[in-house]
DNA sequence: TAATTGTTTGACGTTTACGTAAAAGCAATG
DNA sequence: CATTGCTTTTACGTAAACGTCAAACAATTA
């Protein structure tokens, strides 16, 4: 028997509101199975859960996210769509590609200015 | 005298439609000049427009990016704020951090799929 | 047993980031 | 000079991702 959450409990966890995790639910992007009228999440929920968020924080959307989570399903069902599924990945690592570069090209603004800003702090902080 | 451009050379260039230029105007993220009623925009606001085209790639919002802007201006701009600067700047960097963390991880997730993915074609291809 | 706490399903509201259409103006071109 | 093309403002529309009630039921707890 493997361990199961409450949706409060999730939430909690994850620091989301239940609403999200019912909303994600629409969407297809957890499957909670029910304990009467209640919904009782399993590991793969919160697994899913966990990825789902990861990917929000890369500025996926929650469509974008589902197509993700067939296409993992699908990786370990059928074949014949397997350079279908071949195609899409490479998109996949292609955006992720750009988005890396995006992030690296932005720590190092970032960290431009923090340097700056650094300097000039330590600077006023002698000048006392 | 520097490049100027017009709103469809900008759209052009950026892949971008020109009604987004406009609302990028209207949320503050590009102040082009005007030449009688058109609008010019300057290599400055080309610049702006890069990079808060890189942000939205990144999944942030208009608002984040304008604070983003604003901050930048800051740097070059009046002292005493200079804290509330730096302190910004690390949550940027930290969810920025976090950014590339996701990133990794993803990529690492894809190209195992990936990889498992051309095994079995390639496993196909050779079985026919 | 009464009250509190957590859950459910609607269902309408809100914000963001534009899309889309309308009506009108300039500017070059055939 | 009429058409074509690009531009302007105004304004309503829309899709996504939830927020925010409301009304009702269930399980604890006082």
């Amino acid at each position: 028997m493997s361990k199961s959450y409450t949706i409060s409990d999730l939430a909690r966890e994850f620091g989301v509101t239940t609403r999200t995790l019912r909303h994600y639910e629409d969407q297809g992007l957890v499957t909670p199975a029910r304990d009467g009228i209640n919904r009782i999440y399993t590991a793969r929920d919160r697994v899913r859960l966990k990825l789902a968020l990861r990917g929000k924080r890369l500025g996926f959307s929650l469509n974008d996210i589902r197509e993700l989570f067939e296409l993992y399903d699908l990786a370990n069902g059928e074949r014949g769509k397997l350079e279908e599924f071949a195609i899409k990945l490479d998109r996949r690592r292609a955006q992720l590609a750009q988005q890396r570069e995006d992030v690296e090209v932005m720590l190092d603004e970032i960290n431009f200015f923090a340097t700056q800003c650094q300097r000039l702090l330590t600077e006023t902080e002698l000048g006392k």
